[in-house]
RNA sequence: GAGCCAUUAGCUCAGUUGGCAGAGCACCUGACUUUUAAUCAGGGUGUCCCAGGUUCGAAUCCUGGAUGGCUCACCA
């Protein structure tokens, strides 16, 4: 048992010696103040929300204590558990003196077990009043104060044990992303979807465009990727034979972090054999409302300024006619590339002159369009240039069976029917390659293996993608990816 | 990667023209057996982010750096 030593107190401020001063006292009163196992018979919420049935009867609790208010020889503390918090009075008469004065020098921040009956003050409270109350761990360091919580948002992400401590809304959002992954894989597993697992590390990285992290095997002396997507090994189990497939999945991509990008992220994948498109855009609109009402109770969500609504059906609009109506440019009547970025120049959009026709109509679109697509809208008809997973459309072979829904702005989803012909797949990741050659190293990788599972034969396809992340911001009201995942990538200090 | 802004007590924040470092909460001592942002009396606990510079004197002005936030770029 280590004791307490000038070394190591001289460095700490006064709060900190305090509580290892009566870390040794507890200790040669006899009192362990690090605990095992407390075997409590409630939380604290249900005890709060059914009064009734709990009144006089007697339960075992165990949480953190956050607000004492001593009164002599009678007190009052707050104790807070993962289900939210209840109030405790402790009297010297039903405690006797050794326990009493234990439970009065306890410290904010200090967890305990404790047994008492139920009963409400004179005020309406509902309080627990304390028989037994057995320390089970002594908090040495002060947490922030009670009525401001943690603020500065370095120490909220760098310390989210204190965020989550101190600030019930954090703890809520997470509690409603629990419940969102869980309520995504119920509503998939009742629509015959398996879930799997596939590989994290790839030999080439591919699925998306994007920059990998880059990684090394010691054993077999080789370089690794973190997955952008497991979109190719999905596909693979497709024609496998398994017909619907999902996996949710953290996936890597080696840019810049914003309110809106984390380096590791969460996505849905999910493919569903013999289907298209038609069949991403119904599975996308039910699974999300769903899982709205399921989750929040409704679905109509307030994010921001706005109410967005999200029961289907939701507007559906061909990329080109969005173009047309925010930009005024009708790409139908444009032809070439060269015509293309002329009209692109014209409004001002930077292009480096390399650019093809569907390039620019991506970036027509992106510039004028996205930002106004407020209420749930999916975007169709994708270039075959920006898409080259997607199956070309049969009338427009220029364009893709291929959607992007758009919430508040945002890019929430990406599906398209799935490219399923081994010749024409080739031919796309050999312009990709053309892409690498002339210097973009976000352009898709050659994959043999993928090319060969093609030629023994795929079924023809829907496939979707879904940010978890972004959907549970969008669900839970949040303006930065970092409040909705629990441990967001920082610098480290120093 | 670029621009703008921020960094002061454990936490939330003031700090005037460059002139002794402040408040609330938390904490410590005492009083108080149904309080609840408990109350009452007393107590300030600090590498003013770091390193230089200007100055009689720097939390404050200048230069460089660190970390963070926002915007942009890249992307989902």
């Amino acid at each position: 048992m280590p004791e307490v030593t000038m070394s190591n107190t001289e460095e700490l401020n006064e709060l900190m010696r305090v509580r290892r001063e009566k870390l040794q006292e507890l200790r040669d009163h006899g009192i362990e103040p690090y605990g095992n196992k407390y075997e409590a018979t409630d939380y604290t919420q249900g005890i709060v929300e059914n009064f009734e049935k709990y009144d006089g009867k007697n339960v075992k609790l165990a949480g953190r204590i956050m607000a004492k208010r001593g009164h002599g020889k009678a007190s009052f503390a707050n104790l807070q558990d993962m289900t939210g918090g209840i109030q405790v009075y402790g009297r010297l008469n039903d405690l006797g003196e050794e326990a009493y004065e234990m439970y009065e020098k306890l410290d904010i921040g200090d967890i305990v077990g404790l047994e008492g009956s139920v009963f409400k003050t004179r005020r309406g409270e509902v309080t627990v009043s304390i028989t037994d109350i057995v320390l089970l761990s002594k908090s040495l360091r002060p947490l922030p104060e009670k009525w401001h919580g943690l603020k500065d948002v370095d120490l909220r992400y760098r310390q989210r044990y204190v965020d989550l401590t101190v600030n019930p809304e954090v703890r809520k959002t997470f509690v409603i992303r629990s419940n969102i992954v869980k309520e995504i894989r119920k509503h998939l597993e009742g629509l015959g979807f398996l879930e799997v697992e596939t590989p994290m590390m790839h030999p080439i990285a591919g699925g998306a465009a994007a920059r990998p992290f880059v990684t090394h095997h010691n054993a077999l002396d080789m370089e690794l990727f973190l997955r952008i997507a497991p979109e190719l090994y999905l596909k693979r189990l497709l024609v496998g034979g398994f017909d619907k497939v999902y996996e949710i999945n953290r996936s890597f991509r080696n840019e810049g972090i914003s309110t809106r990008h984390n380096p590791e992220f969460t996505m849905l994948e999910l493919y569903q054999a013999y289907g298209d498109i038609e069949d991403m855009m119904e599975l996308t609109e039910n699974l999300v409302s769903s899982i709205a009402q399921k989750v929040l109770g409704t679905d109509k969500v307030q994010y921001e300024d706005q109410e967005i609504n999200l029961a289907a059906p939701w507007k559906r609009l061909p990329m080109l006619d969005a173009v047309k109506e925010y930009s005024g440019l009708d790409f139908n009547s444009i032809h070439t590339d060269e015509e293309a970025r002329g009209k692109a120049k014209g409004l001002k959009l930077e292009i480096n002159g390399n650019e093809s026709w569907g390039d620019i109509l991506n970036l027509v679109f992106e510039e004028f369009v996205e930002p106004k697509l407020i209420q749930p809208t999916f975007i169709l008809d994708y270039p075959v240039e920006i898409s080259p997973l997607a199956k070309r459309k049969k009338d427009r072979p220029e364009l893709t069976y291929r959607f992007e829904l758009f919430i508040y702005g945002r890019e929430m989803a990406n599906a398209f029917s799935e490219l399923n012909d081994p010749i024409d797949q080739k031919q796309r990741f050999e312009n990709q390659l053309k892409k690498r050659d002339a210097g973009d190293d976000e352009a898709h990788m050659m994959d043999e293996d993928y090319i060969q599972a093609l030629e023994y034969g795929m079924p023809p396809a829907g496939g979707l993608g879904i940010g978890i992340d972004r959907l549970v911001m969008l669900l839970t009201n949040t303006q930065s990816i970092r409040d909705v995942i629990l441990f967001p990538q920082m610098k480290p200090r120093d």
